[in-house]
DNA sequence: GGTATTCTGTGTATATTTGACGCACAAGAA
DNA sequence: TTCTTGTGCGTCAAATATACACAGAATACC
């Protein structure tokens, strides 16, 4: 209970560096990716983790992982979902670190990560192909993941994933991509569209022709539709 | 990111506290009730709060958690599940704090709760005479009970609620209680038997000659089910 | 002691949701 | 022209959730 440091109760208050780690998703070419950035300091100098930072002052855990993002990869305007704080006191190896993870969801067309500061590399990564994480950071975006599966039942929550005009085969992909398994084509339709939030659009892809039906997001019905 | 405290990317990583504050549910004559404690220290002296304490040297939040409960209330042996991590700044009114909240199920008959240290009082209270809470204990109390109502949609966790042998109007209540809305009694009925996890018992109650069938749990059944 | 009341315990019919699946049409490739 | 790919629509069956009525047992009441 906060505000009671100072009794018998706390053995010894730890003063841990607290951090914020996102599991950054994205989807591009019918496939689901994460972005991971590669370190070019130790710890597991030259390992890919998630990108993440520490928490400043007078910081919400959450804005953290906005400042970071920013900073760190030049991604601005994400959907951030907390996904659980991981606490285990040897989690890192060299001093205590705390950290909380998060999920965002981010269109990777608007933004070009560049790696800064101790990172040697930023990269989208499919998701099938994840390589192996320093620290947690597997066991981070799995939960992340899981978490976002979880949500994406509940909610239709995925679209801040996908361009501004999109064809209802893509956001099928994208479900599938990440469910991780096949849909009905014509039920998946269905279920998509019983829900108000999609509007077609007259246009068609590039130059031409014919084509799918491009659709747009109504986004006031869908933030009515999140809010139920 | 772990481990790189030292860049420009982190202004000036803050050393806060962090402590576990708990959401300990208990199921008694019929009503869901929360355990509180009340402080006896600056600042909020005289409220009502979350048990809770702060993260030891070695220890994971979880570990501070179950600590917390057996030093200050007596609590053993509960079932805890992260619900989530609060970080603002200002959230306590005297030094930075980030505290991370579980909440735990608990069957009441089997500990009788002692305050100590810090805790002028300790008590279950009805869920629904809640007082109100100092710090954002509010707020957290809100959020556990959410995750758990959440929880138990999707899995029928709430029986480490009940006594040993019970009813199942008993467990029906229980679930009206942390559900918060009025069940069918033939659905519920069905439902809940239509797991294998509930045992026939053919003893009753106390001495009374008849009375409605007591079942106890199948823990291992339970288990199975829950890992599905 | 008798009656009223409350609680337990059971089955069935209906509406809703979900999933599987067949077929027609249009465009681009072979 | 034919074949392949992808769109668009409707049906059917299964699973699930919801609504609902009544008899026996125990308890409370008179």
């Amino acid at each position: 209970m906060d505000g009671t440091l100072n009794t018998r109760v706390t053995p010894q208050s730890a003063a841990a560096t607290h951090t914020a780690d996102c599991a950054v998703f994205g989807f591009s070419e019918g496939v689901l990716k994460v972005l991971l950035v590669q370190r070019n300091v130790e710890p597991f100098a030259g390992h890919w983790v998630l990108p993440g930072g520490a928490m400043g002052e007078d910081e919400r855990l959450e804005q953290t992982a906005r400042r970071v993002m920013l900073e760190l990869v030049g991604v601005r305007d994400l959907f951030l979902q907390q996904v659980a704080t991981y606490s285990e006191p040897d989690r890192h190896p060299v001093r205590r670190v705390v950290t909380t993870c998060y999920y965002a969801l981010v269109k990777p067309e608007n933004h070009t990560p560049v790696a800064k500061g101790y990172l040697s590399d930023v990269a989208w990564h499919p998701l099938s192909e994840v390589p192996p994480l320093g620290f947690d950071h597997g066991r981070l975006l799995n939960d992340a993941h899981q978490r976002l599966i979880q949500q994406l039942r509940d909610r239709p929550l995925a679209f801040d994933l996908l361009p501004d005009r999109f064809t209802l085969t893509e956001a099928q992909q994208l479900y599938e991509g990440i469910l991780g398994e096949a849909l009905d084509r014509r039920n998946f339709r269905r279920k998509i569209l019983a829900y108000d939030f999609l509007i077609e659009t007259r246009a068609k892809r590039a130059g031409v022709k014919g084509g799918p039906v491009l659709y747009r997001l109504d986004r006031a019905a869908l933030d009515r539709e999140m809010r139920k």
